[in-house]
DNA sequence: TCATTATTGAAAATGATTTTCAAAGTTTCT
DNA sequence: AGAAACTTTGAAAATCATTTTCAATAATGA
């Protein structure tokens, strides 16, 4: 799984012409360790924890590779701090987000991406990407509230 | 139309303690004669051309107000350029976006917006709201792209 | 090895938005 | 109306995520 996506990038890597070096294979390493939402900032501690020297820059630059090899999607949720997420060729997700404790949750509904794709044809549009978010209050933030109020 | 929008934004003032004032007014009387999804900037410009002096901090903080009151929507499209649209109580709509010429068209799908209800249902989540874009090339765009070709 | 070219980190730049603050305006009370 | 109390404003500064710059370093291929 890990060994396929590194192996993935190092095909794009190569058809770009790009070079290989030890900046790029820890913050992969690290990225692909991952199994969060993580913003550029986590990412890049996590990155000096174990590596200090390793700049902010590099690792802004490192994860806009990864989104044009494939690998990650970036996520804008509105906290004003870029997240990324594994993406593997064919799947895809949406998500639903707390907005009091910032939860995230994964679906996928087959439904509304055909109804999607219909509504850009009935536009003609040709569908490329979208982007859906579901924002509302996550169970536990739910119960929480409840329990201040009795 | 326009005069019960005042009207709401006046209770709103009014409720929360805050002064008529002439900038709010010019920015409002713009605000409410656009019809497309302004970024602060074109605003911006909009108040200026007939009221220099107005500044940029003011229709910011104006603008968030709007959203407040419940008369305008924020949109953040992924050009970095917050947008205000306006918001009547009960409508609601979403975008297609064209990825070349950023063109906007608004459409509603009840099914999508019901079934995003029973997804956050069925994961415990209380809907608060929702953001789809569906980005893609919209038709003059597909076309231009097909002349080049040929 | 050497020349070429890409990558890196630190610091500076960018650019949208927010904050600060003194001056100006609005409201309230007398 | 006049004065005190409080809000709003504009300009400039600050913020803050992200991008760019650039000199130094590293990778590549001949
Ligand atoms: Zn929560
Ligand atoms: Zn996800
Ligand atoms: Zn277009
Ligand atoms: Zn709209």
């Amino acid at each position: 799984m890990i060994a396929e996506k590194k192996k993935a990038f190092n095909a794009f890597a190569a058809k770009k012409g790009l070079r290989s070096t030890r900046q790029r294979e820890v913050i992969l390493d690290i990225f692909l360790s991952t199994h969060e939402h993580l913003s550029i900032e986590e990412l890049y501690l996590k990155v000096r924890a174990s590596n200090p020297g390793i700049g902010q820059a590099t690792v802004y630059r490192t994860l806009k590779l990864f989104v044009e090899a494939g690998l990650a999607r970036e996520l804008t949720l509105s906290d004003g701090h870029t997240r990324y997420e594994h993406q593997m060729a064919g799947e895809h997700h949406d998500h639903l987000i707390c907005l009091n404790c910032n939860a995230i949750i994964e679906f996928e509904d087959e439904t509304i991406e055909r109804l999607q794709k219909e509504i850009a044809e009935r536009h003609g549009f040709k569908l490329v990407t979208h982007k859906m978010q579901l924002c509302g209050i996550c169970p536990s933030c739910r119960k929480a509230a409840i329990e201040k109020v009795s």
